[in-house]
DNA sequence: GTGGACA
DNA sequence: TGTCCACAACGCCTC
DNA sequence: GAGGCG
């Protein structure tokens, strides 16, 4: 598929098909044939406040948010996190494509791989490869920073909001605001996604031929500009037990093959949470309200319950030069 | 979830 | 034939 | 250099 061109969404017909299969099958989707076995079993147990997540609905929510998902995967190697079993039995993390992978999953051979290095990574270029990975139970996609085109070339800056144990959520959305407010003075444009889980990540578009030293760089000094303002909130301690509970503004994922999650990828935690883009005025709400929460799981957006807007897809491919933070 | 190495 | 096993690993930091 | 950390 070209860059640019919209990734496929499943259609009603598509969708009674994959509800219609029992047993094992083959189900059609984009013109790609993906085979299906166990669809009803179970991969995210029930919880107190939501329903059970089975390998059918999973299907069904890659199959629907891959057109959203894909412009952030397209023409990158991807790092996933596979439980086959479901979320509460072990899982493992996967790098190397197995050889039996349908022949129309787009494959890269890495360069630098060394002898016992992974070396072929899947890229996820259209729905039916998203799918096809959740038939193998993959519940987490990382995507690399950089494109298999130039792998030493990240495409984004990224700032984590990292919560320790003592963090209050409002803290996050604190944090998440001052970030913003020093971007807005740089004139530098990022969007904010949830994780899934209790942090929130900041992406920041940079332009082609960025390094990784200077996105790293960059992150690090801007966070420190804002631990600043809330020293109380943030420890540059390494190890974890000499943090006192606060939270961790990582920059160090600003690396080749070190990732984090996708925008719209689940998380493998109990009640199927997802990753989502929110604009800046969802932030400023839940801060307003105290530090309302931002949670989005499979079954809110299979429901189409997804904010409005998403805020991060207008800016891939923004060339943008991260201005001297003096 | 799947294939390969063994018993 | 069945059962066990593998399936990631970089750069930064501290000691 | 080894090991924690994410």
């Amino acid at each position: 598929m070209p860059p640019g061109d919209a990734p496929h969404r499943a259609t009603a017909d598509e969708l009674a098909a994959l509800d219609a299969l029992t047993g094992d099958g083959s189900w059609d989707l984009d013109g790609r044939a993906i085979a299906l076995r166990h669809l009803d079993k179970v991969l995210f147990p029930a919880t107190a406040s939501t329903k059970a997540v089975t390998k059918r609905d999973l299907v069904r929510y890659y199959a629907t948010a891959g057109a959203a998902a894909v412009p952030f995967l397209r023409d990158r190697p991807v790092n996933v996190q596979r439980f086959p079993n479901g979320v509460t039995a072990a899982g493992f993390w996967q790098k190397q494509l197995p050889g039996h992978a349908p022949p129309w999953v787009r494959r890269w051979t890495n360069p630098g791989a060394k002898p016992g290095d992974s070396e072929v990574y899947a890229v996820v270029d259209d729905t039916p490869t998203l799918v096809w990975l959740g038939t193998q139970g993959v519940l987490e996609l990382n995507g690399w920073t950089s494109t298999a085109a130039a792998p030493d070339a990240p495409t984004w800056a990224l700032i984590d909001i990292d919560p320790g144990p003592e963090t209050a959520w409002a803290e996050v959305l604190l944090l998440a605001q001052l970030f913003r407010r020093a971007l807005d003075q740089l004139d530098v444009r990022a969007a904010a996604k949830t994780t899934g889980q209790r942090g929130l990540q900041v992406w920041v578009p940079v332009a082609d031929g960025t390094s990784f030293d200077h996105t790293r760089a960059w992150v690090e000094r801007l966070s420190r500009l804002v631990a600043a303002v809330v020293p109380d909130l943030v420890s540059w301690r390494w190890h974890v037990d000499q943090r006192r509970g606060r939270a961790r503004l990582d920059y160090t994922q600003n690396a080749r093959n070190r990732t984090l999650v996708t925008p719209w990828s689940p998380r493998p935690r109990p009640g199927a949470p997802v990753s989502v883009p929110v604009p800046w005025d969802l932030v400023d709400a839940a801060a307003e309200a105290g530090g309302a929460p931002l949670q989005f799981t499979v079954a809110d957006l299979l429901a189409g319950g997804a904010p409005a807007v998403d805020p991060l897809t207008p800016l891939i491919g923004l060339q943008q030069t991260l201005p001297d933070l003096g």
